[in-house]
DNA sequence: TTCCTACTTGCACATCTGTTCAGAGGGTGA
DNA sequence: TCACCCTCTGAACAGATGTGCAAGTAGGAA
C-alpha cells in the first residue's frame, strides 16, 4: 500500500524561508497555494486508496465481482490466480471497503461495497480512452 | 509503478478445467464472468493510472497545481519536498498526462491536464467521507 | 470424533518504488 | 565566451508490495 513517508526530515523549510535559493520572485504563489495544499493525512488517505486500485490484478477482481456476487475459488478461476494470491488482495479490497463479503456455509461470497467504484471506473475509462 | 507481473505462470487453467478441487458447483458462474472481466491490458493501464495517484506527494501537487500554475521550486517550496524529488514525481504525473508544462526561460510551469482529475477527486473524496 | 473443503494468514523472496546525491543539460545575462 | 540558476536524470539505497508455500482456521459431512 502507499508509503508511510509523509514526513520528511530532510530540507524543513521555514514558512517564509527563500525559495530557488535567489527567488523572491515567486514566494508569493508559494504563499498563495501552500493553505490550499492537501492536507496530510486526507492525502494519505487518499493515496492508500488509489494504491488499492492500483494493481491489474485487484482491478480485474473487482471488474468480475462488478458482474456478479463470487466465492473466492471462482474469483481465482475467473481472474486465473492463486486462490492465496486472490485472498491476499481480496484483503486488501476489504481493507479499503471495496468489497464486502458474506459467509455461507463453507464459502465466502464477495461482492463490489457501493457504486463509488462504478463511478470511478467510468471516469478513468474516459480519461484513458482520450 | 504498477508491476508487470500479469501471467502468472502457475496454475494455468484450462478453459474448462474443474475449479476448487471438486466443485462443478460455481462453474457456470465462472463462466458466465470470465468474459467480462477486465482485459489484461487494460487492467495493466488502468493501474498505472491508479498508480500515479497512489502517493500523498503526488496528490499534493496536483492540489497544489489545481490551484495554479507553479514552476518545480515554487511546488517543492509549497509541499515541503526537495526539488529534485519533486521533478521525479512530476515525470510520473506526466508520463499519466495529470499534468502539462511549458518552459518560459529558466523555469518550467506546470499545471493540471484536465478535469477528469477533479472528478476523480471528487468521487474519491465523497467514498472517503462515508 | 475425524476427514474434507474453502478460505485465511505468516513467512520468505523477488521485484518495485521513492528518496537523496551527484552530475548533466538548457536557458539567461554579463 | 563564462557563470549562474532551474530543472532533469541516473545510481544507489531503504522500504514497501505481491506472490507462492505451508500451516492454520472454520464449517459441513461421515
Amino acid at each position: 500500500m502507499a508509503r508511510a513517508q509523509l514526513s520528511n526530515p530532510k530540507k524543513p523549510l521555514a514558512a517564509d524561508a527563500p525559495v530557488c535559493e535567489a527567488s523572491l520572485v515567486h514566494l508569493d504563489n508559494v504563499r498563495q497555494v501552500q493553505p490550499e495544499v492537501l492536507e496530510t493525512n486526507q492525502a494519505q488517505r487518499m493515496a492508500e486508496f488509489f494504491s488499492a486500485l492500483s494493481d491489474p490484478h485487484r482491478l480485474k477482481l473487482l471488474s468480475a465481482l462488478a458482474q456478479q456476487e463470487l466465492c473466492v475459488c471462482d474469483l481465482a478461476a475467473a481472474v486465473k490466480m492463486g486462490e492465496s494470491a486472490v485472498s491476499h488482495q481480496l484483503r486488501v479490497l476489504r481493507s479499503h471497503r471495496l468489497v464486502k463479503y458474506r459467509r455461507q456455509g463453507r464459502n465466502v461470497y464477495y461482492s463490489v461495497a457501493d457504486d463509488h467504484v462504478a463511478s470511478l471506473y467510468r471516469e478513468v475509462s474516459e480519461h484513458l480512452n482520450e
